[in-house]
DNA sequence: GATGAATGAGGGTTCATTCAT
DNA sequence: TATGAATGAACCCTCATTCAT
């Protein structure tokens, strides 16, 4: 029990090491040995912890996700209405914690590997999953089905391009606008309800 | 004369290679030798072409961009409107030529060196700017100014999203589905246009 | 006392799991952490007995051999006359217990170490010392010396030869055809003795 | 061609050093590094020559019984008889060139490896059915069918017996003891062919 | 221009061993 | 006694790059 808690704290500061190397070295310049170095340890107990490098990394990318989940989520708890609950979704991902340039490089640096690493593949279908749901759940009082699907595709599409955007142009932009982008087009798409009062209120909470 | 036109073919074809190679292998794996070999000749040409292997994918990204910059201007060609200059741009980014999940692999894994490489930030930069000034242009008679500049970063963030979802889950999209997004947003924000008409032309094309 | 005896129950299950991983994963492979998973316990473990692995190892060798051992000394007790004694010997060298592919290559992969492990070596020339006795003596009363330490040096070149064998080759060999050897070889060597009635009885015990 | 040629004088370099290293430092301590030292290049371009370092030693083994092969072919052209050739094939495997105690520890570091990897296995079980060839092609004019299996297999025993012996007791054996045993056998398992004038004659050559 | 030989740095991984608890 | 955390050395292998032919 002792010992399991103790394991558990040094896998949390390697993952979490691994996570940080990732934003600023990419992941061709993340290596084992960086990643000691940052955790303050040896080189070798990386590898106590974590078998192989792949397995390091996809703990950051577990890392990752579960930082902006868990945003969402306490945001999602002080939502009452189903628009509320939709735009908890949105402001979740622009988390001014969150939504930076080096986090945005990270997430990058992960996406690239995607299609060469199947375990990362799978992190990251349950994580687009789980975010479908949510959103789709919000919808579904919002819109009539047959539109749900095609907001839900662009609501992910458009947080994906400004994340992207917020990693290859960092001084082009930011949690601000991003959050504008994102009330304009549901101002567009669900005009009955008035997001401009959702994103005030965001950005009094900021 | 001469041999400067061979020495440009080999180019080329070099930076061909280097493309396919990075569709397939990532950068991670994208090795000079992996290229050579695509290529069809040794590892030394490669080097005595590209001084270095950065340099070998600095061509690659421009040999990329180049693809698509082609699409777009030839379309543009025969654009005669307003409308149908935006909708060039946009149909040129969804060419099925080019919106593969291949292709979107290898630009993905290009963006995400980008932060790390002055050279590929250079390029993407350029890249980014034309692409913008396009569509400012052809926004310029379709919007007042004070919504140009909110428009053409929906744009840009709408198809950049696209392009990430057909890299990192190529079966849930396809070309068609990428231009009904767009028409859909276009039908919002620019309504007195028939984008939809747009759209059915495109598809007839393909 | 009673912890010295522990001490001893547990340096015996360590020798053990030692002497079982060199069986199946040769010299190379055979790790303190694969000793320490086979016996049940933990890594830290084995070097609180042996304090490095050459020890534990050399340990290993010992069990080995004492197997080996005991099994001649068993039979010999039962041996009344020079003959009975000398077959004995060979009969012990290819009991059905020890006789097998695993033990062989374990004893192979022992041998291969000698030249480079004094430690080794001087059990090894231990071991081969008393074989050698054991066989002088018993060939005292049944050969003139003059014959003796050849037919001592061929006896144990034979026995060593067919060891090897059943490591390398264990298909094609088994303890009844090996003891048919050495038959073969003393009937020709020792004409007065009939072997073969050794050899019946041998298997009709087995 | 060229290249070809001086590629190919690399590899036999690289594979000489392999086994020179090997007959020093058994397997376990036969590091890359090492051969390339000895073979006076970088560490590199043992790896631009063999793949893996399993293929290097491989190929060292073939290197190993190349040599002993020439040698009995060498013999074996000379000779005339049944028991010339038989004699051959066992002179062979006694010249003082191959039967030192550096080279039987090699020989013995290989066969311990031999169970646990398939390519050794295979080459091992090559050389084993070419000598049990020629051992039986060479006995059928000299034994009854019924005797020739086993003859040849006590041959093969008490060579690899008696190689095992040089390998772990160098001071012990020499290529005339073990010459003069092997005589010994086939005095008594082939009476009517005067062994000893073979041994004579070998002694003589030597 | 073209080839592949050669180098050397660096990365991931393994493992015996030591230590703190 | 027993555990597993921690270290550091060493090994295999990869790869960009340089060079000789």
């Amino acid at each position: 029990m002792k010992l399991t808690r103790i394991s558990e704290i040094r896998r949390r500061e390697l993952r979490r090491a691994a996570y940080e190397v990732l934003q600023t070295e990419g992941m061709g310049g993340a290596t084992v040995e960086k990643v000691a170095l940052k955790a303050g340890t040896s080189k070798g107990i990386v590898h106590h912890y974590f078998k192989t490098k792949k397995q390091l990394f996809e703990h950051a990318m577990r890392h990752s996700n579960s930082g902006l989940r868990d945003g969402v989520i306490k945001l999602m708890r002080q939502a009452r209405t189903p628009d509320e609950r939709l735009w908890a979704i949105i402001e979740g991902n622009f988390m001014t914690d969150f939504f930076t340039p080096a986090i945005c490089n990270a997430w990058l640096a992960l996406c690239a590997e995607v299609p060469r690493e199947p375990q990362l593949a799978r992190i990251q279908r349950v994580v687009h999953a789980r975010m479908r749901s949510n959103l789709m759940t919000a919808l579904s009082e919002l819109l009539p089905p047959e539109q749900r699907e095609a907001v839900a595709l662009a609501i992910t599409s458009l947080i994906d391009g400004l994340w992207l955007r917020m990693g290859l142009h960092p001084g082009e932009i930011s949690a601000q606008t991003a959050l504008t982008q994102m009330t304009d087009y549901l101002a567009h798409r669900i005009p009955r309800i008035d997001w401009n009062e959702h994103l005030r209120r965001a950005g009094a909470a900021a």
